[in-house]
Order: structure tokens, then C-alpha cells, then sequence
DNA sequence: ACAAAACAAGTTGTCGACAATATAGCACCT
DNA sequence: AGGTGCTATATTGTCGACAACTTGTTTTGT
């Protein structure tokens, strides 16, 4: 979605950023009259917002009972990195094949920049700059679906766990060599070797994580 | 989702098959008003259900426009089967290390069974054999994420390609052998090999289409 | 004749009201 | 006391009507 069109979407959005901060508390109801007072729409607004969160997996939702946010756990957050390790390595092997010499470029100086950052002591790196680097590679995938399951579904349910589980960590350094080898990897155009490095990269940081809540 | 209890979820059912099984073509407008009478339903639930099948990437939507039918296209098939090599790769991994001892028997007898029908001739096999197979493997990762991406989304589109492209075709025999392959490799706990050779499977009958289209 | 603005028709988006269903509490029976 | 069935309440599911928007057509001005 490239931007917030109708009052479902806005709603959509806004109603997904205050569970994924955790404004809105993990495994708790969502009661529709309630949230379309607090968003002041009306309930098919919200129902809308609700169905789509659904899809993207945030919300379960049972038949003429309602809806409730997943609850986090251990067991969730290790299945939500099996699947981005299947379709992250996937989408690295074709950006291998697919980005174009221009992206692979942009790519290469975006690292650069991270480089920079990461000298400089800024903590900036592991937020929003890991998610650019991911991102970018997702997109040089160049498949629709791969992007969508991606964006739309996984990436926020990951965002849920780290705001939530409070994993603001470092990993900055070895992540950042990390990165650096896929990037090469890339820009020789070795798929096999591009897919196998960001494998072992989100496997590396699923291990960070796991260690973490232990 | 194991049976439709309100009548968006019917409706939802309902249109997604009208629109996998070619009932509803390709590439073609969906008027909320117009479906509204054919289904006997109300525009919201009509809206409830496309919302739906767009989740699952049947149908595209543009807002204050209206929803249209995905048109399939060569390449949308084969972006249709990285992700499925991706994730049914995956899922043969996860099922090796997580399937019970007697959902692995159950899936060797099966395999039998499937075995003892090619033998005699019948082409059930391609079909709803090779379906029921792959199905309980993904069922074996445990792995919610991947049951639904795949359940939900991607088979049906695979479906709706085979159906309206007029894939009913052979490949049986070899794909059994495959399929055996791979049950042994799960036997054996062997998790990569398992992961490997479902991959290949999955990059052969993609190859297969890919030959048959041209 | 052409361009741009205004209009018209039809579609989607939003709303409030009503119907159907689940949950909790209470009475009642054993 | 424990369990069962009913009732009351609250929530979700469905509907038809109205509002907002898009698109194609007509009108109007130059």
C-alpha cells in the first residue's frame, strides 16, 4: 500500500501501529463498538481495519465472538524467523538475479553509509537501517509475492516482538559484515551464495534473540 | 479455517472457487452490486469476502474503483513457484525435525496408496494425490505461519493456473518417485536433504509447466 | 475545432439500525 | 452442593440507505 487512501485504510494503519508499539496490549480483546468511539468511525471501519489485521496475522478472530490479538511467545517469534529465514534466502537469490547493476549500486552505498553511521558510534543502525537493507534486497527480489508476504505480513509481526519483548540489542557489528558479504555476493551475481549467507544471517539473529529471552 | 459458519464466509468460499475453478474469468471486474444479487447477500458481505480474496492475492482492489479478478500471466506462475520452492522447502525441513513418528508412518502409507493407484492405472494420482501429499507435510512443520501462507494463499492460485491453463497433465510417475524421496529423507530426520530434494520437486514441476506453456 | 469546466450516471465508501449469536448470571431441580 | 436450563445482556453479523468519489459525456468559452 503506498499510501492511506480511504478511512479504512487510515484506520487500518493507525489501529496496527498502536498494537505493534504495544499502545494496544498483546493477547487483549478488540471490542468493535470500543475501538470505533476511539477512532471515531463507524463499525464497518473498523471491521474493515479488524479483517485486514487478521490477514496480516495480528489479530485472530472467531465467529460471533470477536476479535483478540495474538499473544507473543517463545514458540511464535522462532516460527516467524523460520519463515523469513525460507522466504528472505529466497528473495536474496533472486536479487542475485533480478536487481539491476544501478540497484545493486545504490545497494552498495546505502552499506557504505550504514558504515559510516556504525564508526560514527550512532545506534541508528540496527533499527532502521538493518530494515532498509532488508527492505531493499526484497524489493530487487522483483516478485509480488515474496514482497507482499514480506511488508504486509511478517515484518510488522517482527516489529511486535522487538518493541515488545523489548530487543532493541546490538548485533550491530558482526550484522554489518553480515551484510557485507551478501551485498558481495550479489554484485557477483552468485544466487546460491546470496541465499545461503542471508539464511545464515537471520538464523544468526533468530539465535541473538532466542539467547536473550533465555 | 475449518468450516464457514457466517455467510461472509460462505459467500468468500463461495466466490473463491467461482473464481479458481474459471466459473469467473480472469482479469474481470467484480461488481459489489452485481455479486450482491447473484449470492442473495448484502453488499457487506460481498465487500467482507473480496476483502478476502484480495488478502489472498486473487483479487486486486484500487480504492474508490473497485476489485478485478488477478490476470495470470507466465510470470506470475513462475513468482508463484519460488515462493512455493521457498516455502515447501521449508516446511519438508521443519516437517523431518517436528512430524511424530506415526504422522511419518501415516505419511509412508499414504505414499503406498498413491503407489498401488499409479500401478493401476489411474491418474487420480496427479490431482488430489499430489495435493493430499504435499499437504500433510506442510501440516507436519507445525509451523502456523507457513500452513497458512500456503493453505490460504498461495495453493489456490496455484490451482487457479493448473485449471484455467490447463494443466491436468502427466508427470506422475517421476513425481513419485520424488515424492518417495523425499518420505525417506523425513524418515531419516535427515531435515537438509528433505529440504533439498522438495525444492527440486517443486523445481521440476515448475519446469514442467514453464515447457508445457511454451 | 479544441480545451476545459460542469454535469450525470454509476460505483464504492461509510453509516446507523436491526437480527442473530454467545456469555454470564440466576433460578431451579436433583 | 452441584449441575442444568433459562433469561438478560452485550457483542458480533447483516442489511439498506446515504455520502463521496470516479469516469464518461455534454456543454461552454475561446
Amino acid at each position: 500500500m503506498i499510501q492511506p487512501i480511504t478511512s479504512a485504510d487510515k484506520t487500518f494503519v493507525a489501529l496496527r501501529d498502536d498494537i505493534v508499539e504495544g499502545r494496544i496490549q498483546a493477547g487483549s480483546k478488540l471490542s468493535e463498538t470500543e475501538l470505533s468511539t476511539k477512532y471515531a468511525v463507524s463499525r464497518a471501519v473498523i471491521r474493515e481495519a479488524i479483517n485486514r489485521l487478521e490477514s496480516c496475522h495480528i489479530v485472530e478472530r472467531k465467529a460471533n465472538v470477536g476479535a483478540r490479538v495474538v499473544a507473543l511467545s517463545p514458540q511464535g517469534l522462532i516460527e516467524l524467523y523460520q519463515v523469513r529465514e525460507s522466504l528472505e534466502g529466497m528473495a536474496a537469490r533472486l536479487a542475485a538475479k533480478n536487481m539491476t547493476d544501478d540497484e545493486i549500486a545504490d545497494l552498495n552505498h546505502l552499506l557504505q553509509s550504514h558504515f559510516d553511521e556504525v564508526k560514527g558510534g550512532e545506534s541508528y543502525y540496527q533499527e532502521a537501517g538493518d530494515v532498509d537493507f532488508h527492505y531493499r534486497i526484497i524489493l530487487g527480489s522483483k516478485n509480488k509475492h515474496l514482497i507482499s508476504m514480506l511488508f504486509d505480513g511478517i515484518y510488522h509481526l517482527v516489529r511486535m516482538y522487538r518493541v515488545q519483548l523489548g530487543m532493541a540489542g546490538p548485533r550491530v557489528t558482526t550484522a554489518y559484515d553480515e551484510h557485507k558479504h551478501i551485498v558481495q555476493a550479489i554484485l557477483n551475481r552468485d544466487a546460491e551464495l546470496a541465499e545461503m549467507l542471508m539464511r545464515r544471517h537471520i538464523m544468526y539473529s533468530k539465535n541473538n534473540i532466542e539467547h536473550k529471552l533465555s
